[in-house]
Formats: C-alpha cells, structure tokens, sequence
DNA sequence: CGAATGATACCCT
DNA sequence: GGGTATCATTCGG
C-alpha cells in the first residue's frame, strides 16, 4: 500500500462547514472541490456554480412537498446528498444545509471545472470533441461526468468513500473577486417571490458555468 | 425551438 | 389503486 493514499483525504465537515444556512453554504462552495473516486480513477473539479434552496417554505424547492420519500434526505442530516431525477432523464446533487429554521435546506450543485481525471469525465459524458470546460457545466452533465446518481441519494459527502467535498486545495484560494450573484434557473413556477432571490453563485467569466 | 422520457405528488374514484 | 400535470435539463435541428 502506498503511504499516499493512506493519508486522510481533506474533507468538508458536517459539524461546521454545512451546518450554516444554504444561502452561506452555496457561496462558501464556489472554489470547493467535488471528488469522485471509482475502480477506475479520482476524477474532480472546482466547483464554480451553485443554487440555493431554503428549505419547506421555499416554494422553489422540492422541501415544499414536505417529508416525502423523495424529498426525505432533505430532513436528515446535513453534509448528506439529495440526488433526483429530473425531466425524466437526467441527475441531480445536492448537499444538504439548513434551511430556514434548520429545516431540508439544499445546494444544488450546477457546474464543475473540471481539474482531474478529465479524459474519464469525457468517457462518462460520451463526447470526445467537447471543450473540458464544458464536461460538467450543468447539473446533469456533472453527474454524468462524474457517474454520480440516485444510489448515492442520502450518500454522506463528508466521510471521504467514493464522493465527497474537500475545500479549495493549499495555494489555491476561493476566487472570490469572480464571484456574482442572481435569479435561479428554472425556477419561475414557485412566482415571482422566490424566483426573483438571487440564490444562484457562479465564477463570473469562467467557461465552466452552465450559462455565460 | 422542441422532443425526449419517467418519477413524483396529488387529486380523484 | 389509477390518471395526469409537472418538472432545479440537455441535445440536435
């Protein structure tokens, strides 16, 4: 075994990092890293865009169903994942923080900068002639990219097994000038309310967000 | 621009 | 139990 691998793995923890309000923790995540490893590899990126939903009073978020099956690793602990199949075809992850009241807040995570294993994301993503930039830029493509999906529903983010959130590597701080703010996507039907929050973070400029 | 594609929640019998 | 409207999207024409 080499010693390397034996080394804890840097990880963003359940106690502090997530247990703080979505809105704090989407923008806390911009330069984060998400790490995926598989029998074939690490593959990893910075993250650079992200969404925050509020929590059951949020009516842009699926809390607003309540405790539902689907909705249930919203209500348990933070730093777990939410993963979801939306239009029918494609994933989605989340992490779990608080929400209003410390109630199934969520932080969809859009798009990765793809920085590590990126002929393996290509591979996932069946799409030899795209830009690396453009691997992970999206929600669904991210999953894709990172073979994350429904199994890894309720998956804890923080232990360091197969899928997991480390923060911006020594040298490298969050990008924090970059950093913009606005409306959320695809969001319209919960009205004009919450659609109009700007809960949406991404690295303004970077080629790796979902939309310019 | 529009089709693809299926789980989910909710409102009925 | 069953019908159905609604999607936190992506890709190709």
């Amino acid at each position: 075994m080499c010693a390397a691998s034996a080394e804890p793995q840097p990880r963003l923890d359940s106690s502090s990092f997530f247990a703080r309000d979505t809105v704090e923790v989407a923008r806390s995540l911009i330069g984060a890293w998400v790490m995926r490893e598989t029998a074939d590899g690490v593959s990893a990126g910075a993250i650079v865009e992200t969404e925050a939903y509020g929590g059951p009073e949020d009516l842009a978020s699926h809390a607003r169903a309540g405790l539902t099956r689907r909705t249930a690793p919203m209500f348990g602990p933070v730093g777990h994942a939410y993963v979801y199949l939306v239009y029918g075809m494609h994933e989605c992850l989340n992490v779990v923080a608080y929400g209003e009241g410390r109630a199934a807040g969520a932080v969809l995570i859009r798009a990765i900068e793809p920085r590590h294993g990126v002929e393996l994301m290509r591979a996932r993503r069946d799409r030899a002639h795209d830009p690396d930039a453009r691997l992970a830029a999206g929600p669904a493509r991210l999953c894709q990219a990172l073979a994350v999906d429904r199994s890894f529903d309720g998956h804890d983010l923080t232990v360091g097994d197969r899928l997991w959130l480390a923060p911006p590597p020594l040298g490298e701080p969050q990008p924090l000038d970059e950093l913009a703010s606005g409306p959320r996507i695809g969001v319209d039907y919960a009205g004009a309310g919450w659609a109009a929050r700007p809960w949406r973070f991404w690295l303004a400029g970077n080629p790796a967000v979902s939309r310019p």
